[in-house]
DNA sequence: GGGGAAGTTTACGTTAACGTAAAGTATTGA
DNA sequence: TCAATACTTTACGTTAACGTAAACTTCCCC
């Protein structure tokens, strides 16, 4: 018997609000299973708003991270699908590249106000 | 003399509209030089809304951005603000590191994802 | 058995980041 | 000279991603 979480337990665990984790469901990203009324949330569940979260810390809208965890499941069988898939793959791996040649330029131009700043401090 | 630029022309080379780069300036992150009513664009200006439009890849605010531009100029000779500053940029800085973390994961993933539908293409 | 505490639905409100349209000015080329 | 281009301001509209509030049910505890 595999454990769940309550929506209140995952909310805590990852520091949103349970109106966001109930958003997610709405716009499809998440289903969880039902007990009476009340959601009960997976393992796989927990991984996927984990997932999410993590495409929100690069800027990744929620349509984008929809089609990350899509990305994630097979789902399908038939080969212009899976053909599709792979380029849908590609391309965002292209954009991850893009980000951490950003971040890159981005580390070395703080590095460079570092120095301006401790610079100017010694001139104090 | 120094090279200048007009709005339309920045517009075109970064692939935004006019009414984008009047927001920034409207926001704060730009301020353009004027020839009569016209805005005229120095190459420090072109360089900043460069760096707005990183920060835009990365999952920027706006105000994240205005405040990456404040980092990016000395701007101050007052000790405490310095060292605020050197704060703010130690911040962004591991921001930075999450945001490269985050990638690295999501690229691992994408690994599996794609694997595994190559996987289920052979088995077609 | 009477509160809390945690869950639910429904619905209106809010903010950021522009889009879109209207109406006017300035320059430029046929 | 006139019509197309490129610029300007002003102002209302739009979308994503939730926040906030109200009104309700369920469960647990003393």
């Amino acid at each position: 018997m595999t454990k769940t979480y309550s929506i209140g337990e995952l909310a805590r665990e990852f520091d949103v609000t349970t109106r966001t984790i109930r958003f997610y469901e709405d716009q499809g990203l998440l289903s969880p299973r039902r007990r009476g009324q009340t959601r009960v949330y997976s393992p796989a569940d927990r991984t996927t708003l984990k997932l999410i979260l993590r495409g929100k810390r690069l800027g990744f809208s929620l349509a984008e991270s929809r089609d990350l965890i899509r990305m994630y499941r097979p789902a399908s069988d038939n080969r212009q699908q899976l053909e599709a898939l792979l380029q849908r793959i590609a391309d965002k791996r292209a954009q991850l590249e893009r980000q951490l040649a950003d971040i890159q330029v981005l580390q070395t131009e703080l590095d460079d106000a570092e120095a301006r700043t401790r610079q100017a401090l010694t001139g104090l």
